[in-house]
Parts: C-alpha cells; structure tokens; sequence
DNA sequence: TCTGGGGTCCTAGGACCC
DNA sequence: TCTGGGGTCCTAGGACCC
C-alpha cells in the first residue's frame, strides 16, 4: 500500500480544563488547575495554559503548584464528566470515520485512509490537502457543537501522528507529508517519541544523546541495552517509520481502553490524607478497596484469577503480593485473600502511605466456570430437580461434579 | 518539585513438568 | 543417582502513558 498521511491523532486541549470552562465560562481565560484543593496531597491533573506561564505542569505536586501559583483556581477531578464528554466527541469523529480507537480519555486516533475520494472538494489540491481541510472540519465541529478546542495530528504512522498532534498545539494542525517524518522529528528531544520516558531519556544522555534525530543514527546493538525488546519499535518510531495500525495490537503503543475493548485489571488505590501505622486502619481501607473493585469487576461481567495487594510506605518504598486463585469477582472470598497478602508483607509498624488492591487475569465471568462455580450451579440445579422428584432423582457421577439424572421414570409415579 | 490514580506491557527468577 | 534443556505458569518489580 502506498505510504501516505492518513492516520490522524486527535488531541483534546487542556481536556479538563475546556469542560470545567463549559460549566463555568468565567473560568475563560483564568489560570485554572484541576486536580484538587491547593494544601492537598495530591498532584496536577490538568492545567491551563495561563497557569504554565508560572512553572506549573500536570503531575506537579499541589503543594508546589499552590507556592507557584497561589491566584489559580483549583478544581476537583470530576472524571464521570470528562468521561461524558469524551463519548460525545468520539460519536462526532465517528460521522467521518468508522476506524477510531480511543487512546485515552482526551486522546483518539483516526484512519482516513479511502476517505480522501469521499471528502474532495472541487478546490483541493491534491489527496493531502482534502485530509487536511477534512481534519480541519473535524476540529472545528467539535469546537462548534460541544465548544472544545483540540489539536490533530496527519502523518503516515501512528506514533508520527501523535508527534505531530503535540506539535500542532493548541488548537491546530499539522499534516507531516510522506517523506518528511525524519526531518521533522530529527531535531526534537527523545521525550517527545510517545514510548520514551523519564528513565530511558536518562540513560539516553548519559550516552550523549538528546534528539530523536541521534536515537534514529543508533545501532539496533545499543538501542537494545536500554529498550530491550522494544528498540526495534523505538529505532522505526525515531525515524518516522512506525506502524500505520492505529489498533492496540502494537506493543509499544498501547495505551487506555475505552468501553467495549477488554480490559486486563481493574484496580483501586487510594493515598490516606496522613499516613498511618494503624493495621485497623489499613484493613478497613483494604475491605472498601475489595468491595470497590469486586463491583466493577461485576459491572463488567468478569472474574479475576489473581489478586493483588500494594502497599506503600512513607519513605515510598512500594511493595506488593499476589496470589492465584480460581476466577472469583465476589470480596467474601477477596477480601480474606488481601487480608493474608497484607499480614505477609506488614512487618513492624511502619507508617503507610497507600494501599492498593488489583484484579488482573481477568476471564469472562460466565464462560468459564471454575470448580467451585460449577459446583454451585450443579448444586442449584439437583436441589430442583430434587424438590421435584425426590432425592434418588439425581446423582453424582463419582470423582467428577458433573449433574446426572437417574432412575426418573420411576420417581415420576411417586 | 515530598511526589494521584487508573491503566498497559516487559523482565527476571523460580517452580514444575516432560 | 545424577544429569540437560525447553516450555509454561506464577510472582515481584518497574517503565511508561494520560
């Protein structure tokens, strides 16, 4: 297939923000910071750009936003609402592609490619300018029916898209052409490729390299000893090579799911507002954090088959225990499981700072039945049958739990 | 810069089986 | 009794993303 710019990045601006500004419009033009209350222990969600001129960015701490930016208007996280509003802006993206993937909640991908025939105009250029008018559109339809601004990125790869969506910011776009992906990312520092982060950035200028540009003339040798299995990814990404697949079948590149997809755990955490050395404490905590993640898990129809607790302690050393168990989603049988993980990893009284509890190797809940399950379907059902026609109505088929019906003719004349 | 909460994936070592 | 090596599952920790 020819490589052309067809896969879009759509980037909502300050996300948070913009939908705080639609309940509140005097919020305009304010430094705002979602997040939480400014003395809290808690960070920076989401930001304004009139709040970044002082220093401050999301994950900043808000002790440290609220010394830099005392004026700002704090807001709590209200992430239903964002969530809302991101489903709305998916369902308009959606009229002009069927191939969307929701990357996070203010992030989506779109492929226009076979589009380019549909969307001509009588006075576009070429296949890339009616892409890019059609981008173009898409922003301003989400500007003018739910009045949030956003940025998108047209490239030929994924990962060259979200690139350029970032570059694009706030509120434009840019279309990298076929053939230009290097010359546009050469230059930038390693952080900007999605796939490199604070840690390999680090060991990346402890080699001397700062740009995308140096990280695309490595060898595949040393890219290895600080990406492992991903350098091949990250050597292609570097040089605007990546993958057109805008699906979740990239390694390198997966990100949140949205409604629909499968999950892979469902998790709860929560950070005490002072730490505490209190086990009393700490067990009332883990038993809402079971019950929280169960109903979730119920929500959504699967079981887990490992459990894990995560604990962290002041000095924020983090540690955590699981354990496999036959598919269960119900906190009678959790909590005592989290109770144990917890009594295993707790030694002396040190203060703690969080607790977690999460659900992973998740199976769909009614597929596949395990043991104990079964056991009390089976049950169920021979105490039906039974209440009918007698207890010899039914028996256990030795060693094995599966139901079998015997000798019914002969209670049926009872 | 005293550091949230929700996720995904990778790695390395050990147990266990053949 | 002592031995090799591969596959798979489980566990703990960590990097990364928004």
């Amino acid at each position: 297939m020819l490589r052309a710019p067809r896969i879009c990045c759509l980037d909502l601006d300050t996300f948070f923000v913009s939908v705080e500004r639609l309940f509140d419009p005097s919020l305009e033009g304010k430094a705002v910071i979602v997040g939480g209350r400014p003395g809290s222990r808690g960070v920076v969600t989401a930001c304004s750009y009139e709040v970044r001129a002082f220093g401050v960015h999301s994950g900043m701490s808000l002790t440290e936003a609220a010394r830099r930016a005392p004026h700002a208007v704090y807001l709590p996280v209200r992430g239903e609402v964002y969530g809302d509003y991101s489903r709305r802006v998916r369902a308009i993206v959606e009229r002009y592609s069927p191939d969307v993937q929701s990357a996070s909640i203010d992030e989506m991908f779109i492929d226009l490619s076979g589009c380019e025939r549909l969307y001509r105009r009588p006075g576009d250029l070429g296949p890339d300018a009616t892409i890019l008018r059609t981008a173009r559109e898409i922003q301003a339809t989400i500007q003018g029916e739910l009045g949030l601004p956003s940025s998108i990125g047209v490239a030929t790869s994924r990962s060259m898209a979200k690139v350029a969506s970032g570059l694009a910011k706030p509120a434009g776009v840019m279309l990298v052409g076929a053939g230009s992906e290097a010359r546009t990312l050469a230059p930038l520092p390693v952080r900007k490729l999605p796939g490199i982060g604070p840690v390999a950035a680090r060991k990346l200028a402890e080699a001397g390299v700062e740009t995308l540009g140096e990280v695309a003339a490595m060898s595949l040798e040393q890219l290895r000893q600080i990406f492992g299995a991903w350098a091949e990814t990250v050597q292609r990404g570097a040089r605007g090579e990546g993958s057109s697949d805008i699906s979740r079948d990239q390694p390198a590149f997966r990100e949140h799911d949205d409604a629909g997809d499968t999950v892979r755990s469902i998790s709860n955490e929560r950070t005490f507002r002072e730490d505490t050395s209190s086990s009393r404490t700490a067990l009332a905590q883990l038993c809402s954090l079971c019950e929280r993640v169960c109903w979730r898990a119920r929500r959504r129809g699967v079981k887990a088959r490992t459990i894990t607790l995560k604990l962290r302690y002041s000095d924020f050393e983090t540690l955590s225990r699981s354990r496999t168990v036959p598919p269960t989603h119900s906190e009678l049988e959790i909590y005592p499981i989290v109770k144990d993980l917890y009594l295993d990893l707790r030694t002396g009284r040190r203060a703690i700072r969080l607790l977690g509890v999460a659900l992973s190797n998740l199976v769909t809940a009614g597929a596949q039945l395990d043991l104990f399950e079964r056991d009390r379907a089976v049950n169920e059902s021979i105490d039906a049958i039974r209440a009918r026609y007698g207890f010899e109505a039914v028996r256990r088929a030795a060693g094995t739990l599966r139901g079998r019906a015997v000798g019914r003719q002969e209670d049926e004349r009872s």
